[in-house]
DNA sequence: GGCCGAACGTA
DNA sequence: GTACGTTCGGCCC
């Protein structure tokens, strides 16, 4: 399997300059400069260091100006012609530079009549093309236009996508530092510059316009020809008249600041590939020029580029080591605390008049980025109504804008607000300005709550879900290991936050957010603000130090808006046939409760699990009767079967009393009370933190588990229904856990039954017993999901109904049949227990603290779910990834009127027009047969069925 | 009113 | 044996 390729090109002229400014002066035995040289060198090291590892390169080229005179120069004469020749102790530099690279084993490209920007920029569009990323080593502006770039998916690959990286200031740069610097997204930075002009490079742009001019023309008209087109209708200035009669020359500008991605590549890309760093000739360089310190930790410190020759990983999930040794759960890194003013609830900032927010709207959009948080009357999102939303700039620097409070007493005085119409309406260019990042805490339901305000919030950045990337299962003994706002402000910034408890109080007496007195309700509201601000600054850096960010940018956060508008389609259910199934259940429930009732010889409560321990095995004496550690009888499922099979009728009609109960009171009746009034429509909340594992959960209700096992269950399922005209499609995905078992694990046999769509469990009962008959198959496939959940001989033996010791030889011929198998649960707890984490193909992390305890029941408990959670987490990980590029396809394939509305973990539930049914069925498979790649290239094809129909039920 | 364990629905 | 969420009874304050 080929991992992610990710190149790293560097940008080695503009580095010299940097390094030669910012070191000491330096020479060489020989008495030659070396300052820079040395700098330079240090940085390669750094990025060797790096190879292969998560987010690190696995090809490394370092790109040089040629000559000072490019094809810019036969546009524009004077181009670059004013630059002070360079300082002349750096001159004797510039060779040494290349002789550095070489000695690193690295590509060295220039190439006359190009300048490096344009070959990177060229290099960068062709790896992204095959779907490679990219990291852009510099800070130079001008390739900052390159940021964020995406090839787009063509022939079945996914493009890669490109960022920068400033090794001086330790600092990836992404879209959200682009836009922090320029105030527009990296498309847009060409313009700015064309207008800004350079006089280092004498790019000439238009006289009197600096970056803030720049930036906010470009804010303002969106792009350099509609600026110079709106100058004549603007108001008279100095800056209009420049505009207009300097047009030609910010249009020459923009020619000379705009990169050339199709230079002809001097090397092909496959030759920057690079596995490790030779120590010859690098040794014999660092030696010449004296840099001693480098040279002992060549010879045999740690951390050298050489250890890289042992990292040669056949597979990401190694790969992506971090060589820390050691127990991620005491490792559990921490920034230092930031030089931060501690949280001052005085300095919040209640906003009243418009003047107020307007100061606000401006002081957010020159921040770029603002942390949100809005107030409602309740957690639904598709209920609340909007009390108020808070804003924070920096530190202390927060306000709320109240918006509807006051009202309900109608004697009471109403206080002053900004008419909540006017705020929004002032509100929203900001919150949909693709300049300004908007950061929320579980920003899902701040989206949901304005989109129904007609805003369309964009682009956002989610400190839950970045938490959630970083440090999922993470929780050491008395720290909770939530991602909740309240947990991550003790853990971080320890600091307690008010609750809203504290604000609104609870139960009975609780009273709606847009009754708090306006003080109070600012003290709150502005706080959730100021620590959401804090926690982003203190969180998101961590992304890309500890390999987060690829399934960050690449997974959780493009899901965000995807997810949040499949909680406003909502489902339609069939309000008259759950209302027909409750009394039917009830009138069912009532005969039975009678007939058990006349049976035992006495009324008692049936559902308490107390009661009817005591009622069966001690008044009517059954055997069979286990007590658990709470000191009660047990009487679940397998305590009432065994009954049951003693011939205990009672025992049958209390699992069916129970199933009708339970489907009644959490289904049939639970979800008629969920229908929202406004949209006839049942919206689920899906939490993107809900499992540790990275799968959704779904709560309120949770559509994740309604039944489909046995035919009375299955009635629910055809309650769920299509608008008229409508169809219901779902698309499943067939036993893909397994397939990623058997991918993951090598496993040839499973992989070839797979590939030939044989049925899994009877090549699994061939394999095992030799024969395949019903008895055979169904041990197989109840085996085949014991090594899933991580196998044990007790537990296995109990789902069998043999004793451990037959299970263990089931287990033992288990594994020597596929040895890859044990293989695999060998190297993933190791890599566990060393590492504290364990990863999915795409690099997302699960740690288990416990791993190495000494507690034996608590050590195990942890390595089953150590063993499960690759496999469950890179099946989460391959949906996610149809979700995200499900609504583009859908829409590129001219259907756009297929609203996905449901996933059950490996399902997805769609409504669409009946007309669209057959033409959508195929996009649909393709997405989701193909999510993985090109990222990973799975060695078992995806199998996905799909079925539609008038309801869920009949979509199966 | 709040919390916990038992039981049970899903993948 | 994995991962969840909801309901209920029982018990606490």
């Amino acid at each position: 399997m080929d991992s992610k390729q990710h190149l790293y090109l560097v940008d080695g002229s503009a580095y010299i300059f940097r390094a030669y400014h910012r070191l000491p002066p330096l020479t060489n035995p020989e008495g030659t400069p070396v300052g820079a040289v040395y700098g330079y060198t240090t940085m390669l090291w750094k990025l060797a260091e790096d190879l292969n590892k998560a987010d690190g390169p696995t090809h490394l080229a370092v790109i040089l100006d040629a000559s000072s005179i490019s094809f810019r120069n036969d546009i524009y004469d004077q181009y670059k012609a004013n630059r002070p020749p360079p300082p002349e102790d750096l001159v004797p530099q510039f060779p040494l530079i290349r002789e550095a690279t070489r000695a690193f084993s690295l590509p060295c490209i220039e190439e006359v009549g190009f300048e490096a920007d344009d070959l990177i920029a060229s290099y960068a569009r062709e790896a992204t093309r095959r779907g490679w990323d990219v990291t852009i080593v510099s800070s130079d502006k001008d390739l900052m236009q390159l940021v964020g770039k995406c090839a787009q998916p063509h022939d079945g690959i996914e493009g890669g996508c490109i960022d920068m990286l400033d090794t001086m200031k330790n600092q990836r740069i992404d879209i959200p530092e682009v836009i922090e610097k320029f105030g527009v997204p990296p498309e847009k930075v060409g313009d700015v510059l064309a207008l800004m002009g350079d006089s280092v490079d004498n790019v000439p742009g238009v006289f009197g316009v600096g970056p803030k001019t720049a930036t906010k023309l470009i804010q303002d008209y969106g792009d350099l020809e509609s600026a110079l087109a709106a100058a004549p209708s603007m108001k008279k200035s100095k800056l209009q008249e420049r505009l207009i009669e300097q047009a030609e020359q910010a249009r020459l500008s923009k020619v000379l600041v705009t990169l050339k991605e199709d230079c002809t590549l001097p090397m092909p890309l496959d030759e920057f590939r690079l596995d490790a760093i030779p120590s010859e000739p690098l040794a014999a360089f660092l030696g010449r020029h004296g840099f001693t310190s480098l040279l002992k930790r060549l010879d045999g410190g740690t951390g050298s580029p050489e250890r890289a020759t042992q990292l040669n990983p056949a597979k990401r999930v190694t790969a992506a080591a971090e060589g820390t040794g050691g127990s991620g759960a005491e490792g559990a890194a921490r920034q230092p605390l930031p030089e931060w003013p501690a949280i001052d609830r005085t300095a919040y900032e209640c906003v009243t008049t418009e003047a107020q927010l307007d100061e606000w709207i401006a002081r957010a959009a020159a921040a770029r980025l603002v942390a949100i948080d809005t107030e409602t009357s309740a957690l639904d999102a598709m209920r609340a109504e909007l009390a108020g939303i808070s804003l924070a700039v920096g530190p202390n620097q927060a306000c709320y804008i109240p918006l509807g409070h006051g009202g309900s007493d109608m004697f009471a005085e109403k206080p002053q607000q900004v008419p909540i119409a006017q705020a929004l309406a002032r509100l929203k260019p900001l919150l949909e300005s693709d300049a300004v990042l908007k950061v929320g805490q579980n920003i899902k339901y701040d989206i949901n709550i304005l989109a129904r305000h007609g805003i369309h919030v964009a682009p956002v950045d989610d400190t839950m879900i970045v938490s959630f990337c970083l440090d999922a299962g993470r929780s050491l003994d008395g720290i909770g290991g939530g991602h909740g706002m309240d947990e991550l402000a003790q853990r971080h910034l320890s600091h307690t936050t008010l609750t809203f408890k504290d604000i609104c109080g609870t139960g009975k007496k609780a009273i709606p957010f847009g009754e708090v007195p306006l003080d109070r309700a600012t003290q709150y509201a502005a706080e959730d603000a100021d620590v959401t601000w804090r926690l982003h600054s203190q969180l998101r850096p961590r992304l890309s130090f500890e390999g987060g960010t690829r399934i960050y940018e690449r997974v959780d956060r493009p899901l965000i808006p995807v997810v949040a508008q499949m909680e406003r389609h909502g489902i339609k259910v069939d309000r008259d046939r759950l209302a027909g199934l409750s009394s039917q259940f009830a009138e069912a429930i009532g005969a039975l409760e009678r007939e058990i009732f006349a049976k035992v010889g006495q009324e008692f409560t049936i559902g308490s699990p107390k009661q009817l321990g005591d009622i069966l095995f001690e008044k009517l004496g059954y055997k069979g009767g286990k007590k658990g550690k709470s000191g009660q009888y047990s009487t679940d499922q397998s305590v009432l079967e065994g009954l049951a099979g003693q011939g205990a009728e009672v025992a049958t009609q209390v699992l069916e009393w129970r199933q009708l109960s339970k489907l009644r009171s959490t289904y049939t009746e639970a979800l008629q009370a969920a229908i929202n009034p406004a949209t006839g429509r049942v919206h689920t909340s899906y939490s993107l933190v809900g499992a540790q594992t990275g799968r959704l959960s779904s709560t309120d209700p949770n559509l994740q588990n309604i039944p489909i096992r046995t035919e009375i269950g299955r009635q629910i399922r055809d309650c769920f229904v299509a608008e008229p005209g409508n169809v219901l499609l779902s698309a499943d995905y067939s036993q893909i856990e397994l397939r990623l078992a058997a991918h993951m694990a090598d496993v040839p046999s499973l992989k070839e039954a797979f590939a030939s769509g044989e049925d899994i469990h009877s090549r699994t009962a061939m394999e095992m017993f030799g024969t395949v008959d019903r008895d055979t198959r169904g041990r197989a496939k109840t085996i085949n999901f014991a090594i899933l959940y991580g196998i044990s001989r007790w537990g296995l033996g109990g789902r069998l109904g043999v004793g451990a010791d037959e299970a263990q030889a089931m287990i033992d011929r288990y594994f020597e049949r596929f040895p890859g198998i044990q293989r695999y649960i060998h190297e993933t707890l190791e890599s566990v227990r060393a590492k504290g984490y364990s990863e999915t193909l795409f690099g997302r992390k699960t740690w288990f603290p416990r791993v190495n305890s000494k507690n034996q029941a608590e050590r195990q408990g942890s390595e089953r779910a150590a063993i499960n959670a690759p496999i469950q987490g890179t099946s989460a990980d391959i949906i996610k990834r149809a979700m995200v590029r499900m609504g583009p396809a859908l829409a590129t394939a001219g259907l756009g009127h297929v609203r996905m509305l449901l996933q059950v973990h490996d399902e997805l539930v769609f409504e669409l027009p009946e007309s669209d049914a057959q033409a959508a069925a195929p996009v649909i498979r393709q997405v989701m047969a193909e999510a993985a790649l090109p990222a990973v290239s799975l060695d078992v094809p995806l199998g996905v069925e799909i079925g539609f129909g008038a309801s869920w039920g009949a979509a199966h």
